[in-house]
DNA sequence: CCGTAACCGGACCAACCGGTCCGCTTTTGC
DNA sequence: GCAAAAGCGGACCGGTTGGTCCGGTTACGG
């Protein structure tokens, strides 16, 4: 078990992927059989990989974080510490807007394993923005939760808006809004 | 059928009281068990009065926009015309904050009698802002539809806050937003 | 090339849920 | 009081969905 036939691997793969836009498009409801089917798999393979339903939306959140996660990791030796929050900023705005259950979803996760990214992903942040601090590009009293929030509200207020890319404006001005 | 038995009556209001707070504790999925059961009425009960779970989610709906409406209309009297709209504001803050499901669930309903409602709210709204904005109180180039969204989007951002009474600094920082 | 172990997937199961129905009870008008 | 009308609610139905199981298939080591 400690490693995975070359075939089991790749229909992981798939599996998580399809999940994921399943999730995406359809919310934390999509059917098991949904997802199969656009993993190209059957129902019964992907309740062998995933023995819950539960466990299978744990694993796709925790994905999409590792994602922003290595994405923040990255931005920390961006020479700018003013353009590398932005950035991050907008890396995870982007992504709550692509994944339209992430935000709501991670939050009342109770799974440790994406808790625990979560939490490494709010102290990466924290870093950013006290690195953005210091350069002078960031106001006093707000942390990595605050910009989070304040980031869900603006994709959350932009999800009924009338043109489609009115969230862009909204994280705009979230940004704005954060400088000294 | 045109006025209902006394008992009828008296278990409608029971229904539509367990439902609004069902959904409201548990979300749109709230099985109608769970409904009629807090509603102290059997399942049958339930189904009977609402031929389908889709009216039984509109009538609630209707309910608490028109409880909106009502203090709306009042507010119409209220000399100060910038105390009116804060007030309104607060209101309906109070009862999206109060009823989880109550703004999602009014955006993305299609029935006409829960829509013809929120338009009259959005109608008075705009009344309550135009006398705002003659008497000085309010900025420019904002209306209802604005205002809904700013105060959705701070319901939504305080929903995962850390206290709970979060909810209430981010209403109070969009209205300071809306002065002129 | 072959035997075996891992893997696949569709048939199956059980639980749940929305909606219907009908025998029984309560209200109401007289 | 009484009969009829209105209402009640639990048993039941059909469809859906998450999860299991096992016969057949595929990959991998020797």
């Amino acid at each position: 078990m400690s490693v995975l036939r070359a075939d089991a691997r790749r229909n992981l793969d798939r599996i998580l992927e399809a999940a994921a836009t399943a999730f995406a498009e359809l919310g934390p409801d999509a059917t098991i059989d949904e997802i199969a089917h656009r993993a190209g798999v059957g129902h019964g393979t992907v309740c062998r990989r995933f023995p819950t339903k539960d466990g299978l939306r744990a694993a796709v959140l925790r994905m999409r974080l590792e994602e922003i996660l290595a994405r923040a990791n990255e931005l920390l030796d961006e020479p700018d510490a003013g353009a590398a929050l932005a950035e991050f900023v907008w890396v995870a705005a982007e992504s709550c807007r692509r994944d339209r259950y992430l935000f709501e979803g991670v939050e009342k996760c109770v799974f440790e394993d994406v808790a625990s990214v979560k939490e490494e992903v709010h102290e990466i942040g924290d870093r950013l923005i006290r690195r953005a601090r210091r350069a002078g590009a960031i106001r006093r009293g707000v942390d990595s939760r605050d910009v989070g929030a304040l980031v869900g509200a603006a994709i959350q207020a932009a999800q009924h808006a009338e043109r489609d890319e009115d969230w862009r404006r909204y994280v705009q001005v979230v940004l704005d809004g954060l400088r000294a």
